[in-house]
DNA sequence: ATGAAAGCGCTAACAA
DNA sequence: TTGTTAGCGCTTTCAT
């Protein structure tokens, strides 16, 4: 057979047929069942189950222009930061009917325009997680179809931010409050806007508090990149580390424990996101807490609530310290 | 405007009419650039990208037949086993050009056979991830639409088998050379083919090697279970244990270091898999490696092959042993 | 090599 | 309430 032996699914017509009626009173039957005779609905219903019918989303999309998908944009679904991320929308767009059409975009902002770009007459709508992109080229996108970001807020267009500042604050103070002078900050990402998001509100705070803030060169988010880190970290003669994601400190854990320095007696390490694996590593990581899995989820509501972005949503997301073992008493 | 302010994208008319030719010559110009005069190529293609064309998949799709998606059906989004899938699965589908639909299942059979019906007619192709439906339903669904299987071989169908089989070879001879007498198997959900299949393995090994094997009853597949679970092998006296996988090893190293229980000096533990998380876990887990990303490649590329199932291809991938800290000699 | 035209399956006016 | 009909944007014969 031409289609390789899968049978032609029967389409509105059959069922019209069976019924004895026209498309259009099926189609309605189907979507919206009370514009029907309830005797008509019925017999509809029972014709399409009878045949095993199932809509052509395709020929609904094209039609009605609903597609019934959202995109949703990664930089790197290995980062288990993202899956939270996805876990949330996933979960958000089940629930609201509509299905999720995932998209890694490699920690690159080409890519992301390329994908969205091929994406944008297949979906409804697109959630951008940590987009690489610079503003203008978000916001040209913005105009061809409804976007919502996660951690990467601008005018105009909904958005969802994890905000660390708060829990940076707390981080800071605890270590402070452990006789930390010296505080160095492990970036990730250079177009990373939150990256630079912490490492201002840990700038803003050596003006009220008694430390000293220094930052190593940036680093890939990732537990291999830790390797380097923790090295550069260690050059910096500082006694206690900040970094831009919990991946890292992992990596850095690992790293440090090769080397025979220890954690937290020689260097505290204090990591962001609280991500799968923070609670069990060795020792367990005194981390910001990041509500992940809900940006995800809210970043779906945001889209669908207001699909049109007539009044984009800007929600903020507080983080909180949680503290395990890797922060101790300063020089102990 | 009617559309909320987003405009109406150019269609293939917009750019037959800019290039000056036919719509099916414009078609062919940007699908076919081959079976077109060079000149007119030219001229279709720069009209199209002046006119920022992109092609509006619903429409080739209904028109052609070909939806240009893969649905991916996990079990669980939020087991790391999963993400390793969906990274390979993810990686695979965009180098062929489609794009990937995943689908969290929730464990349930029910489920996937809803979210399948749904989905055969926007999809190519389907891959289920450890499927928990029977095979019956599988087959079934394998008529409606090209499907291949992870971790659930079924004649007729096309899978990628992750075969522990061997890895539980050397996993048990490295615990009975380790002097353990007494091994009891963690097993996971019941209508886990996996799962069932570890269990046979080990007990067909009793036949040629000095060991005792025995099972406790059956546990979800995560870190939370891990706690019931941890506590069950203690009950049974055994001196080492092997999980159906590493989310429950994790879990249970959690409990044995609440229960003042050390790992391996009192007891054993060998999981399997080898997540993200495996190697930093306290102490690191010796595990049963598994090829997970390449399963999904693997996938991937027997569902993209030979599409229309003629001969469908059954892959087995070999698991290895990864002796880390987790297990030692018995009764030490 | 190119054009004309017939659908693909569905929705959405518009009529009845 | 139901039927008729005109597309949606594209691919694909079939002519030319």
């Amino acid at each position: 057979m031409a289609n390789g032996g899968y049978a032609r699914p029967p389409t509105l017509a059959d069922v019209a047929q069976l019924a004895g009626v026209a498309v259009s009173t099926v189609s309605r039957a189907l979507s919206r069942p009370e514009r029907v005779n309830e005797h008509t609905r019925i017999r509809v219903q029972s014709a399409a189950r009878s045949l095993k019918y199932v809509p052509n989303a395709s020929a609904r999309a094209l039609s009605s222009g609903r597609k019934g998908t959202i995109a949703v944009l990664v930089p790197d679904i290995t980062n288990p930061f993202y899956f939270g991320i996805i876990r949330g929308t996933q979960h958000a767009l089940k629930a609201a009917g509509y299905i999720q059409v995932l998209v890694d975009t490699e920690e690159s902002g080409e890519s992301e325009l390329a994908l969205l770009t091929k994406l944008q007459q297949s979906c409804d709508g697109a959630i951008l997680a940590a987009p690489r992109l610079s503003d203008a080229r978000i916001a040209e996108l913005g105009k061809l179809i409804p976007i919502v970001t996660i951690n990467r807020p601008q005018a105009g267009i909904g958005s969802v931010v994890i905000d660390t500042t708060q829990g940076v604050v707390q981080g800071v103070e605890h270590l402070v409050s452990l006789g930390h002078k010296r505080i160095v900050y492990v970036p990730g990402p250079a177009t990373s806007w939150s990256s630079d998001r912490r490492w201002k509100a840990i700038l803003k705070l050596t003006e009220r508090l008694p430390f000293e803030a220094i930052r190593v060169p940036a680093f890939a988010p990732t537990v291999a990149s830790g390797t380097a880190a923790a090295d550069a970290v260690v050059n910096t003669g500082a006694s206690a580390c900040i970094t831009f994601n919990d991946l890292l400190a992992i990596g850095m854990l690992q790293r440090f424990a090769e080397r025979g320095i220890r954690v937290p007696r020689d260097l505290s390490i204090l990591g962001c996101d609280d991500i799968f694996g923070s609670d069990f590593c060795s020792p367990p990581l005194t981390t910001l807490t990041a509500p992940i899995e809900q940006a995800g989820r809210v970043a779906v509501s945001i889209l669908l609530e207001d699909p049109e972005n007539r009044r984009p949503q800007n929600v903020l997301l507080p983080t909180h310290l949680t503290v395990r073992e890797t922060t101790g008493p300063a020089g102990a």
